[in-house]
RNA sequence: GGGUCGGUUGCAGAGCGGUCUAAUGCACUUGACUGUAAAUCAAGCGUCUCCGGACUUCGCAGGUUCGAAUCCUGCCCGGCCCA
């Protein structure tokens, strides 16, 4: 499922992955679309701007819209699909009559719409409900017991078995367990999936760091029977003509990746590595994701743990650098042998009003190429941020991105976009982070060209 | 013309003798954001500063008082009511 060739010039890695939703080069970045969504975006503008893999959330889906109303709006979409194909069949059967010539074309076009959601029903849950052909992975819900219980012990208890919390939405109660998270993103149909791991905050004592290690392999040992079990009964449900495994092919099944943890303790990530190898499930698992936050309380880089922990992976396993990061630490990071990335930074400071965009040199691509062969990278040389909201930008008609590949950010002027910000108008957030992705989009390209 | 209520730091709007540079909201300025409880959060927002403070502000001018945005008098301006 996962191709790696080596390159020459750094520890970087060219690989293929194959998922059921197409092939993904590597070193790639995801955007977060933890509820099914990446915010103020819809498909059109993924689909100009030509959007890869994307992740969504296990916690969050299953809170809202839960896994119900997943499952019946592909059960619907189906359905839709069916009546569908009945309109293609009267469209045939109006085309022979010339008076109805005109229904019959918009019987044509119902039928035309019929046969996309036909395929996206294909797709299983989640891709059905987002009507999302590419591919997906689902975060565990692990990120989310450090966000929410690590950080406000108030919103839930974290014990061995289970995790029990409070939803943020209606502060109902629910148990996450390892087994209930891998059966969740099965539901979900996602393509990549992520064990249920325990995420401590990186300041947290030694103690209370070893036990995150224990618990985290503990997890994923359970993960890995319940990920077996799913694998086998899903193989002997789905007959090989079935409409998910395509023409005949057997099922295919969700690449999974388990996580490890550590904190900045180098011994202890290796020993959580180990200790995952242990109780990997019947194929091994697919890749490994490095846990914890990528930067100190001060904002530093990992560089030396992520270093370490890169090299802990077999080389022939996809190494996930979850919440990675700033451009320069994507950089940073893929030399090192990382192979995938998904970060909030894009969307979110977008949305906050912050751009990204390359330098204005007509050199930019060799000064960047010069500086990412400096041992210590220095982003600011070959990348600009700027803030839209500043003053400064209120006169400022030059266009968002004039090299874009998007009409809209290169005919809206930054005064223009400067206007939608001050006035909270969501077309300036939409567009800002229309130009946050196709900057990251441009980033690894440019990082799978140059190495 | 008479009566009445009122004029507060960009705006709205608290305060109604000391704890008042004066609440709060908005606006404005600048930061932050790394597996999304985030269209969020933080700081600043009279002048100067050796960052400890110093000085100046509540329509204007006087006055009472140890002390006034707060009380009194006059003036200016506005709303409403009556003529």
């Amino acid at each position: 499922m996962f191709k790696v060739k080596k390159n020459k010039k750094n520890t970087m890695r060219f690989g293929k992955i194959n998922t059921r939703h197409g092939v993904i080069n590597t070193p790639f970045f995801m955007p977060d679309a933890t509820r099914g969504f990446i915010k103020t975006l819809s498909n059109s503008d993924l689909d100009n701007l030509k959007m890869g893999p994307m992740v969504v959330n296990t916690y969050h889906l299953y809170l809202q819209p839960g896994l119900k109303k997943i499952k019946k709006a592909a059960l619907l979409r189906d359905a839709t699909a069916r009546q569908a194909r009945l309109c293609d069949a009267t469209a045939r059967q109006a085309r022979l009559c010339d008076a109805t010539a005109r229904q019959a074309r918009l019987c044509d076009a119902t039928a035309r719409q019929a046969r996309l959601c036909d395929a996206t029903a294909r797709q299983g849950g989640i891709h059905n409900f987002m009507n999302w052909k590419g591919s997906l992975l689902s975060d565990s819900g692990g990120f989310q017991i450090f966000s929410l219980i690590h950080q406000n012990p108030q919103m839930g208890k974290i014990t061995d078995k289970q995790v029990a919390f409070k939803s943020p939405i209606d502060g109902s109660k629910h148990i996450l367990t390892p087994e209930k998270s891998i059966q969740i993103q099965f539901d979900l149909g996602v393509d990549m999936m992520v064990t249920l791991d325990d995420c401590p905050p990186n300041d947290c004592k030694k103690k209370d760091l070893d036990k995150a290690v224990e618990r985290t392999i503990g997890w994923a040992k359970r993960c890995a029977i319940e990920y077996d079990k799913r694998v086998k009964s899903q193989k002997s449900k789905v007959p090989s003509r079935a409409p998910h495994s395509g023409s005949g092919k057997s099922y295919k099944r969700p690449l999974i990746f388990a996580v490890i943890q550590g904190g900045t303790d180098l011994g202890l990530r290796k020993k959580c590595f180990e200790g995952l190898e242990e109780v990997a499930p019947k194929n091994g698992w697919d890749g490994f994701g490095f846990g914890a936050r990528p930067v100190d309380s001060k904002g530093n880089f990992l560089e030396e743990v992520l270093k370490y922990t890169a090299n802990l992976i077999p080389k022939d396993k996809i190494r996930f650098a979850l919440g990675v990061g700033t451009p320069e630490d994507i950089v940073r990071c893929a030399r090192m042998g990382w192979d995938m990335f998904d970060c909030v930074i894009p969307t979110r400071e977008g949305r906050h009003g912050r751009l990204f965009s390359w330098k204005r040199n007509p050199n930019a691509k060799a000064q960047m190429s010069n500086q990412i062969q400096m041992p210590k990278l220095k982003c600011l040389s070959f990348y600009n941020t700027i803030n839209i909201v500043n003053s400064k930008f209120s006169t400022d008609f030059s266009p968002i991105n004039k090299d874009s590949k998007l009409k809209e950010l290169r005919e809206y002027s930054k005064a223009y976009l400067h206007h939608l910000f001050k006035l909270k108008e969501p077309l300036g957030q939409r567009l800002a982070t229309l130009n946050n992705l196709e900057f990251y989009s441009d980033l690894m390209e440019r990082l799978r060209e140059e190495g």
